[in-house]
Formats: C-alpha cells, sequence, structure tokens
RNA sequence: GUCCCGUUCGUCUAGUGGCCUAGGACACCGCCCUUUCACGGCGGCGACACGGGUUCGACUCCCGUACGGGACGCCA
C-alpha cells in the first residue's frame, strides 16, 4: 500500500515554526516514499479558527515550497460521518451517553486545573470506569435521550488490558486500560471531539503514517481504542520531538512573537530553501552529517528513524534584535545567499528592490549582465533579502544614506581629502578603459605622488560612493557603479568638508 | 499526583560495546588572505547530568538519583 500522510494544523493563528516542521517531516516522507502528502484543516473550533489563519497555513506551506496532493481537507466539513460514527458506537455498545450535566472549565487556568483534578482523583483512589452512566440500561439510556435530556457520548474502555502501537520514533507503545479514562466523543450539544474526528478523517483519507508533534503522544492510545472500536486499521505513528524556547520552555507566540512564525521569516527576508534546511536540522541529521543540502538532498536522506526523542532548542535572544532569530538560521540564509544559483536568487532579489522602489525593468534586459555581476559582488556578504535594498540600496540609487560612522571614520578624520577626493575624480574621469584594474592603477598613482596611503583613498571612495565604512574591494566597486557615478558621487563629497571646517565644529 | 519520554561542547548534532585522546555545524577567539567588512583557509576554546552495576572494556547495556519535556478537557 502506498504512503499517504498528512498535515493538520488548526487554524488558530500563524503558522507556527514547530508546525511547519512537522508539514516538512511529512512532505519529505511523502517524498521519499512515492508516497501522497495531504492537508486537513483541523477547524473544528469555530470560536478560535479563522480564515486568515488558513490562509498564512496555505501560504506558509506554499513559501516553504511543500506542495500538497489532492483535496484541501476542512475538518469542519465532516462533522456529520463524526456524529454518526459516534452514534454507530453508542448504537453498538462501545460507546454510552453521559447525562452527567457540563463542567464548565476556565480556559485560562485549564492545565492547572486537569493536573489538580487528577491529582485528587488518584488521592481518592477514583477509577476511571466509575461513570455512574457507563451501564445504563439502553432503554433507559434511549427513553431519557428522547426526553430532551442532555448527553455527551463517551467511548468505554474495557475495564482491563493494554493499548500497543508502533511508533516509529519513539518505539513500541503501552498503555494500560486503567491510564485512560472514557474519553468523550461527541458534546452534549452534539459537536464532535478532537480525538473523534482526527481518526475518522485520518481513516477516510487513508492516511498509513501519522507523523505530528509530541504532544499527541499519549493522546494516540485513545486514538488506537478508537480505530480498533471502529473496526479500522491502525496506522503508524511517529511522533517528533518538541523546539523549545532557549529557556527550555514552550516556544508560544504569547510569550516569544513574531520569531515563531513562519511568516516573519518570509517578510523579514528568508530564502525559503535557508529556512526548510535549517528547519530539517532540528531534531533530525542526515547520515553523513553534511548539512546544506538541496531539496533533492534532503529527501534521498530523510528517514523517520534517525529522528531524535529529545527536544530541540531554538535558539534566539529576546530583546537583542543582533540575535533576534537562531544564529544558524541566519548563517543559513546567509550561505544560501552567497551560494545559491544566481538565477535563482534574481526573482527574489526582484521582489525586494520593487517593494521598496529600486528595480528598473532594464535589469531584466538590456543590464542583466549588469545586475548578475552586482548581485555577485554583494552577495557575498549579506544576510537576507533585506539587505539588497538596505546596506545594498547604494548600488541601485543615487539616494541613500551616510552612515555617520563612515563619514567620521573614513570623510572628516584626514582634512585631506578634501583636496584628494576631487582629484581622484579628475583621474579616474581621464581612465580609459575604465575596470576595477585601471581604476586601481589611477588610485594608487595619485596616492604615491600625493604621498598618503591608498588606504585613506580607497576607504574615502568606499564612503563616497556607498555611504558605508565596508563592502568589497573598491576597486570592484568603481567597476560596477561605472566611471560617471563613480566620479560624481567623489565629487559630491564637498557638504562633509564644509561642515568640518564650520567654526565650532570639530 | 499518575503515566510516558529524554539528558553528548553555549546551541544544533555524529555516535547502536573496543574505530572516541568523543567527530561535524553555528557562535566565540587567534592567525593567514585583505590598507575596509565579509567570504575563504588554517588553528584554538568547548560536552558524554550524577551514582551504582554488567563487561577484559561503556558515551554506548541495566538499575537508581537529579534535572528537563510531554500527556492526563464536553480544547485542538
Amino acid at each position: 500500500m502506498s504512503v499517504r500522510v498528512r498535515f493538520a494544523p488548526s487554524p488558530t493563528g500563524y503558522l507556527h515554526i514547530g508546525a511547519a516542521r512537522s508539514a516538512l517531516f511529512n512532505w519529505l516522507y511523502a517524498q521519499k516514499t512515492g508516497g501522497k502528502f495531504l492537508l486537513r484543516i483541523e477547524d473544528t473550533d469555530l470560536q478560535r479558527s479563522t480564515d486568515e489563519s488558513t490562509r498564512s497555513i496555505i501560504d506558509g506551506l506554499e513559501w516553504l515550497g511543500l506542495k500538497y496532493d489532492e483535496e484541501l481537507v476542512f475538518q469542519s466539513a465532516n462533522a456529520d460521518k463524526h456524529r454518526a460514527a459516534a452514534y454507530k458506537l453508542v448504537a453498538e455498545g462501545k460507546a454510552y451517553r453521559d447525562f452527567t450535566p457540563k463542567a464548565e472549565r476556565d480556559d485560562a487556568t485549564i492545565k492547572q486545573g486537569i493536573a489538580e483534578r487528577a491529582r485528587a482523583q488518584s488521592a481518592a483512589g477514583a477509577d476511571h470506569r466509575s461513570n455512574p452512566f457507563r451501564d445504563l440500561p439502553p432503554a433507559e439510556s434511549d427513553e431519557r435521550a428522547a426526553a430532551g435530556e442532555p448527553f455527551a457520548i463517551r467511548l468505554k474502555i474495557a475495564p482491563e488490558g493494554r493499548t500497543h502501537f508502533q511508533d516509529l520514533v519513539f518505539g513500541p507503545q503501552e498503555r494500560d486500560y486503567s491510564e485512560i479514562e472514557d474519553l468523550v466523543l461527541l458534546r452534549s450539544d452534539s459537536h464532535p471531539l478532537y480525538n473523534l474526528s482526527v481518526v475518522i478523517d485520518d481513516i477516510e483519507m487513508r492516511i498509513t503514517h501519522v507523523i505530528r508533534g509530541q504532544d499527541h503522544l499519549t493522546n494516540t492510545h485513545k486514538q488506537v481504542l478508537l480505530y480498533e472500536a471502529l473496526g479500522a486499521e491502525v496506522p503508524l505513528f511517529s511522533h517528533l520531538p518538541l523546539i523549545l524556547a532557549p529557556n527550555k520552555g514552550k516556544l508560544s507566540k504569547r510569550k516569544h512573537g513574531e520569531v515563531v512564525s513562519l511568516t516573519t521569516y518570509r517578510d523579514r527576508g528568508f530564502i525559503p530553501a535557508a529556512f526548510r534546511n535549517f528547519l530539517a536540522l532540528l531534531g533530525w541529521a542526515p547520515a553523513d552529517g553534511k548539512e546544506v543540502l538541496s531539496v533533492t538532498e534532503l529527501v534521498e536522506q530523510f528517514s523517520l528513524e534517525h529522528i531524535h526523542r529529545s527536544p530541540a532548542v531554538f535558539n534566539f535572544q529576546e530583546n537583542d534584535p543582533r540575535h533576534w532569530t537562531d544564529e544558524k538560521a541566519m548563517w543559513m540564509n546567509a550561505e544560501y545567499i552567497r551560494t545559491m544559483a544566481i538565477d535563482e536568487l534574481v526573482p527574489m532579489v526582484r521582489t525586494e528592490l520593487r517593494a521598496n522602489k529600486l528595480w528598473r525593468d532594464e535589469y531584466d534586459d538590456d543590464d542583466r549582465a549588469w545586475l548578475l555581476k552586482a548581485l555577485e559582488l554583494i552577495r557575498q556578504r549579506f544576510f537576507t533579502l533585506k539587505d539588497f535594498s538596505g546596506q545594498g540600496r547604494a548600488y541601485f540609487s543615487d539616494d541613500f544614506d551616510f552612515e555617520e560612522a563612515a563619514v567620521n571614520k573614513n570623510l572628516r578624520k584626514d582634512p585631506r581629502l578634501k583636496e584628494l577626493l576631487p582629484k581622484l575624480a579628475e583621474r579616474l574621469e581621464e581612465t580609459d578603459p575604465f575596470n576595477a584594474e585601471t581604476s586601481e592603477v589611477a588610485l594608487r598613482k595619485l596616492a604615491d605622488e600625493a604621498g598618503v596611503k591608498a588606504g585613506l583613498l580607497i576607504n574615502g571612495s568606499r564612503t563616497m560612493l556607498t555611504g558605508q565604512a565596508v563592502g568589497p574591494s573598491m576597486f570592484e566597486v568603481f567597476e560596477i557603479l561605472g566611471q560617471k557615478r563613480s566620479v560624481e558621487r567623489l565629487r559630491s563629497g564637498v557638504p562633509w568638508f564644509e561642515a568640518m571646517n564650520a567654526p565650532g565644529d570639530a
């Protein structure tokens, strides 16, 4: 039977990077095995589900390059089937109506409340089979239901026995029935609950491998019981270790903000392939230790058996804009920017430059060669796509900012530059042909004649031409910017030197 | 509280009893390259949670302790 996996997020917010990784692992497994990767939106919690979230999930997957097969499934559309299954289990005596009035729970303190309840129950020695409605005679149950009394439906778990299932990551799993409560399948308002819906849908979608977060590991026992009650074949499971915050706590939006949202990486100029590569390395490693992997290599190398059981820490520093995300993710992105095929980089740069009104249509035809050369030159030291419009602005526009520190260090520091830079402009203007080599000769010659270090002119030029103190080899920059612009920019330095001479301005 | 899982450099990880004086990547430091900053090259710092066993031999197997994570809902 061919492999069918699914990614089943609930659309209750942005796409979390942990969820994105689950999607990636599912997708990789499908590619690896020639199977299908399906997408199901678990939107049964109507209060919290939004179309916007659904959109962001779909966009996120697309951005990561994870195309899903077949039709997108909305779980809410299957609610009737879920209900029917629950009623059928009641009819078969595998589930029962629970007429206990619904207990209201406070959502904010829910986890704590559950732990306390569990503690109290075990202290009191209460067992999970003590529900008085568990063995209510069917006739009486039917009668009360017919009379309109509200009820929830619970799965009737046998008093003794153990569940078993195979987890490809965590190994064989076993759990005693006494550890499992008679779970609610249908709420008293007849709303089907998660464990029921998931199982029915996974059966319906003929899912063969369930690959999801570790938070579902112990719930899986309940689901196995459901598969069995429904007479369906139990799929294989793989639970993925969680991704933790630097303090080893849960990584959440409320606490950690945009760093956990996949769209942040798109919006901050990440290359999808780079982030995908980084994500793949969280909790998994290829056998040969190679870390920069193309999609093809990722697919070839991927195996569920090599997934860790211990959670990975996503290492970023809150309140430090320079280290806002994991440094390895940032490094991976820079690595992709400087080594990926330039033809693949161009469309991304185009989008970035367009957004900042720096793109010219000539870059796609007449000036294509120039563009490629310029990108080749500047991409070597960039980290994100944002850098092309930020640090790289001077290459695409004459309207760029001068960094104060660069001006102070490279222009204001030496008064001789006031004379020398215009002189250099003159020399460069006379240089023919004009390129990196000839401009270097001209510059060094001038430095010699003036008795100054070439570095003085090089650094001064860099700041005049790019506004910055750092950047590629100056002579390459001359060539890329061209004779005209180089000369113009060198001559435009007057304001800096006037400011220098102004009274009271040291 | 109960059940489940985990613990190798700061972080991501390799490691399935001798190949481990524990390998790689990111970060950090130094040198080289470069009159800038990166890249690149070379080198350095840096870890098997702890205690018992088993074994000729343990990062690897077993037990315990500590610490961490997950689950236990008429949420998903």
